[in-house]
RNA sequence: CGCGGGGUAGAGCAGUCUGGUAGCUCGUCGGGCUCAUAACCCGGAGGUCGCAGGUUCAAAUCCUGCCCCCGCAACCA
């Protein structure tokens, strides 16, 4: 049998997963479940990436050990398996970087590596601050000194461990230049121009600096960083290095890697030179696909606009969730995502015309001939536009599906969805129902749309499992009926077909009281973080004085920078850069009096020195400094 | 001149590679139907295809210049 292997990311689980993450598993799940369809061996594998110093991080901040952490949001109540349960997605492994299996293999393919002499042992060279053990790049100095505490720094090495990814450059750009591998086709010139053209650094794959992560076996001290540990994933899940499992050889190479767009760069470069170190064949496709936006933007944790699949799919239906992030968004672009417009979606396509189609057969099945269908039958040219549309639409969507554009897919099917209420319009069955010569046509026209339901429903049950099977039942399709072959035949239902009486599968949404209620259901995440408190003596350590805005200017080639020269009352000019640029014009600020915190240390950016920071206030996406009134004394500090 | 994506009807998009009557969904207006989940079907209105030049018999589409939006990078203390 043809196997077909097939992986999401593995996501990091320092927070909940949101709509992005969803969307990418619900696609990379529905191409699964295609492929099982077609009647594929197929191997989906998703995980997630345990590691790293931010999770070491968080984890001390909640007081539990790495481990606890990472389990609770992986294998918690509510956590990401939970997820993945309620999306009804049917991976048939999930990896965990910190399973003991993964452990052994990636310190083999790190050995591996190192023996052939990819991996080397070097200096990790830097720019060292003694007092605060940190390393700076020549970059990030202020006035050659250490940006945090001003003193001198001196050039010191850390050991580290390289893999020499510039030795595969010249073979990663003939790759992503050849064929398909990376899709969609915009983000190879991405790739070649941003990463390829200035010439590939070799890549420091260990760190001293923390300790949660896989040990480098050979080397105490030093843990495998992250390129190596979470990409090796997709081969160690197989078995590779590891007696866990057995299917490397099966499975490998992968046939598609879905990532989001902003980790092609490490799918498209990184992990092919990578399998051409260990001298494994490379996976044949990575899929870059595109982003949900919110309001035009980035969706991000500190604009308090995450979406929530959960509260979603529990309001309205997995599969309704499902649907809408396939049918909504070109896979390859981003999108704009919306409550409003995921209700309109399931209202116009899967609750006016599915749904109803649904319903209005079945009702009119029960309502003419109590619910089986006599034998006789009757054609008419009237049927042949729908028999020959419904005859053609497995082809058309199956070319949809291999180009990885499941929005194509399944604006065909619904094409057809459409097509027969036409036709229940165009044959007036209820007419046809008044006349008893005219039993024949009517049993024909109703069979006509039972086997347009089987063949349409067929081929969206890789998108809506459940729901499907719910159809099927209603329309009394057996599993036979259902297949991937019987989606390309009409005719296949049982002459005398038997519908079943059921549920609404797509329930109609009231848009307006949605709205209000999710509109409801968001309001407390902008609840503020609670902070530690302060003592009076380290309140009073921060020194905040009133300034005069002598000048102030747009940075050159920054967007977000603005550069303020003021007057602190101590006789010199101060300079403060402030990334306020999108709130202010530089020139309405000239003049007005300001509160600047005075005493932190001079810090450089966008290659020039800030003295301070202005204060400002912010509130969800609203920024507005704090202008002081003109007789506040310029030089006296806030007490 | 850092890199990329985009600007087409009120909203969201396709069409651009391969020039030839500007299309889809939602909304809106009018009509039809009564089997159905106030659903379904038909029709109308609504666009100087970001701006300015150029090539051509013909430009949303090809070429040149410009403006604006978004993302990456940098950075936002």
């Amino acid at each position: 049998m043809e196997t077909f292997y097939i992986t999401t990311p593995i996501y990091y689980p320092s927070d909940k997963l949101h709509i992005g993450h969803t969307y990418c598993t619900v696609a990379t799940d529905a191409f699964a479940r295609y492929k099982r369809l077609r009647g594929f061996d197929v191997m989906f594998l998703t995980g997630t990436d345990e590691h790293g110093q931010k999770i070491e991080e968080k984890a001390k901040q909640a007081l539990v050990t790495p481990q606890a952490f990472v389990d609770k949001i992986v294998t918690g109540k509510g956590g990401i398996l939970d997820l993945w349960k309620l999306m009804n997605i049917s991976n048939d492994r999930f990896v965990r970087t910190t399973d003991d299996y993964h452990v052994k293999s990636i310190q083999y393919i790190f050995r591996r590596m190192y023996e052939n002499g990819d991996i080397y042992k070097g200096a990790y060279k830097g720019l060292y601050c003694t007092p605060c053990e940190s390393f700076w790049t020549q970059n990030q100095l202020v006035d050659g000194k250490c940006p945090d505490c001003g003193r001198e720094v001196v050039s010191a090495e850390e050991e580290a461990y390289f893999f020499r990814l510039s030795k595969y450059q010249d073979k990663v750009r003939a790759l992503l230049e050849s064929g398909d591998f990376l899709e969609p086709a915009s983000r190879v010139n991405e790739m070649i121009n941003n990463f390829i053209k200035p010439g590939l650094e070799d890549l420091c794959v260990s760190r001293t600096s923390f300790t949660w992560g896989i040990p480098v076996d050979f080397d105490p001290g030093h843990v495998v960083y992250v390129w190596v540990d979470a990409l090796s994933n997709y081969i160690t899940a197989l078995g590779y290095g590891n007696d866990k499992y057995g299917d490397f050889d099966r499975y490998w190479p992968a046939d598609v890697h879905i990532v989001g767009k902003e980790i092609v760069r490490f799918h498209a470069i990184i992990w092919p030179a990578m399998l051409m170190s260990l001298g494994l064949p490379l996976p044949k496709k990575v899929y870059g696909h595109g982003w949900l936006l919110l309001d035009g933007g980035k969706m991000s944790k500190s604009k308090g606009n995450v979406v929530d699949p959960v509260i979603l799919a529990e309001r309205y239906g997995v599969d309704a969730l499902r649907y809408f992030l396939m049918r909504e968004f070109p896979f390859g672009s981003d999108g704009n995502f919306s409550n409003e417009a995921l209700i309109a979606r399931i209202n116009s396509d899967l609750a006016n015309d599915l749904g109803n189609l649904v319903s209005r057969t079945v009702a009119m099945v029960f309502k003419y001939f109590d619910g089986t269908l006599p034998e006789c039958r009757e054609p008419d040219e009237k049927d042949d536009e729908l028999l020959s549309l419904v005859r053609a639409l497995r082809g058309i969507y199956e070319k949809s599906m291999e180009a990885y554009a499941p929005q194509t897919a399944l604006v065909d099917v619904f094409k057809v969805i459409s097509r027969a209420n036409k036709y229940i319009d165009e044959n007036l069955p209820w007419l046809l129902a008044k006349d008893e010569a005219k039993r024949a046509r009517l049993a024909t026209v109703l069979y006509n749309l039972l086997e347009t339901v089987r063949v349409t429903v067929t081929l969206l049950k890789p998108f809506m499992p459940e729901s499907c099977d719910k159809i099927f039942a209603q329309i009394g399709a057996a599993p036979d009926q259902v297949t991937w072959d019987s989606a390309a035949r009409f005719g296949l239902l049982n002459p005398r077909a038997s519908v079943q009486k059921g549920e609404a599968v797509f329930p109609r949404i009231d848009m307006n009281k949605e709205l209000e209620a999710l509109e409801a259901l968001n309001a407390p995440v902008e609840e503020q973080e609670e902070l530690p408190s302060v003592t009076i003596d380290e309140f009073a350590k921060v020194r905040m004085t009133v300034c005069r805005v002598l000048s102030c200017e747009n940075v050159k080639k920054s967007d977000k920078l603005l550069r303020f020269d003021l007057d602190d009352g101590s006789g010199k000019v101060r300079r403060i850069l402030s990334g306020i640029a999108k709130y202010y014009k530089a020139e309405e600020l000239v003049g007005k009096t300001v509160l600047a915190c005075t005493n932190l240390p001079p810090r450089k950016m966008m290659g020039e020195l800030s003295c301070g920071m202005l204060l400002s206030v912010e509130k969800g996406d609203k920024l507005q400094l704090i202008i002081l009134p003109d007789d506040m004394p310029v030089g006296g500090t806030v007490c």
